[in-house]
RNA sequence: UCAGAUGGCCGGAUGGCCGCUGGCCCAGCCACCAAAUCGAGAAUGUCUAGGAGCGACUGACGUUUCCCUCUCAAUUUGGUGGCUGGGCUGGAGGAAAGUCCGGGCUCCACGGAAACACGGUGACGGAUAACCUCCGCCCAGGGCGACCUGAGGGACAGCGCCACAGAAAGCACACCGCCUACCCGCGCAAGCGGCGGCAAGGUUGAAAUGGUGCGGUAAGAGCGCACCGCGUCUCCGGCGACGGAGAUGGCAUGGCAAGCCCCACCGGGAGCAAGACCAAAUAGGGAUGGCAUGACGAUCCGUUUCCGGAUUGCCAUCCGGGUGGGUCGCACGAGGCGCGCGGCAAUGCGCGUCCCAGAGGAAUGGCCAUCCCUUCAGCGAUGAAGGACAGAACCCGGCUUACAGGCCAUCUGACGCU
């Protein structure tokens, strides 16, 4: 915990030259998320958590995506919503994105029918939503 | 023109902004390797590394140049890999689906053969790497027709079943019926009763022991005859399934094999998360229970031999820890397209030409605009909503299932015109 608190501040993050995003891509992680801060939209569910000092790499968040079965539909839907949560993340992450975090976007029935407009600003909304509170809770711990 | 049959094809188009991924090329940076050049150093020092040339010389010796060995550093060139940037170029389907068959490929098992078991296939001829596939043909059924449909071997090898209805459903049967010729009794007789004969007609059913007609008879019956069906034999046609003709029998073996079964043929098992390699990590942590608690060996302790003790074992379950990487397999194939030849066709052969997705929480897109199409509203201009089924995962040949809309060709029937 004492390393983490040697980040820049929270405010200083949209400036920041560079976040680079890497994609999520084990099971555990995508768990772990789930575990954390939630934040539904009509368009998808974010979920949220720090990423562990294992994995953890200066400036770089890490993204994953998921889209049941059961929610979406067949192969062909959720390959959609991905991609359309995909092309959300890539607008909005470099935006409102904190750096030393894992981020799970979880697909919804909106997902698909949602106009894209409306799609990047829930996201936008949530990303800051989501900062403010890992704010909190960082200061609470220290 | 309308209605229909069969086969084949397509499966929204164009542009803009921002992205993902494979291949090739260029530039920059970094790392490694190799070579060359230059420099420094080492060997190298009281005893002066070695060699060659040159000068000089009796010789000792002197001097200069060059080559060879090792180390370090720098520069240049080339190669490999990584990162970044730029350019060019490729990037889901007809079913990618279901995972139902058949193969290739991989690993495992296996001495050969046979038998048994299990599973599959089932007219005939062909195609194919192979098939439960495809083509042709035969038979049966359906349709005016083009054409369609068919698990289409065996029911005298055996077992079993045939509900309900019906008189009778497998040693067939006699309910309603038909007859009274022969024989017996009664009666003058008609007739009645008995002994009997029959299965034509009715009824049931998916199915009733050949059908129709004539003769025949007491009434009837393949009892006789003709035609049809069926069986057997012979001849002819066909590679064959089978078809045709003739003779003959006098009607026999009812159905179900998708109940068991019999016959013929085929079949090792598991799958790319197959499998191979590199790197990393772990190299045996703890608990509980069971077995052994011997022998051999090792280590330790008792000073040493003898002797004694301790530790070390195996199996199961649970808990905990580590492993999040990369390369190959893996994209040139029973490959696509075109032409020619053989074949009715499935398809085969030859020639030419092309390279055409390779992801790995899984790319092949996100958004916008215009056009196209469909539906709805509207007299209309137009407006609104929407875009079939569906997403490669080792590859190929099939099958099955889903599918908005559209195009083409051939053929059939009806109507109209010439």
């Amino acid at each position: 915990m004492a390393g983490k608190s040697s980040r820049p501040e929270p405010e200083s993050t949209a400036p920041t030259p560079a976040l680079t995003i890497e994609r999520l891509k084990h099971r555990p992680d995508f768990l772990r998320c789930a575990r954390g801060l939630r934040k539904v939209t009509p368009s998808f569910a974010l979920e949220a958590a720090p990423t562990p000092e294992k994995f953890l790499k200066p400036n770089c968040a890490r993204v994953g995506f998921t889209a049941t079965r059961k929610t979406i539909g067949g192969a062909v839907q959720r390959n959609r919503a991905k991609r359309r949560l995909r092309a959300a993340a890539q607008a909005q992450f470099p935006l409102y994105g904190m750096p030393g975090h894992d981020y799970v976007l979880v697909a919804r029935a909106g997902t698909l029918t949602r106009p894209f407009v409306e799609l990047l600003a829930d996201l936008g909304a949530s990303l800051k939503d989501v900062q403010e509170k890992l704010g909190q809770m960082r200061i609470l711990s220290i």
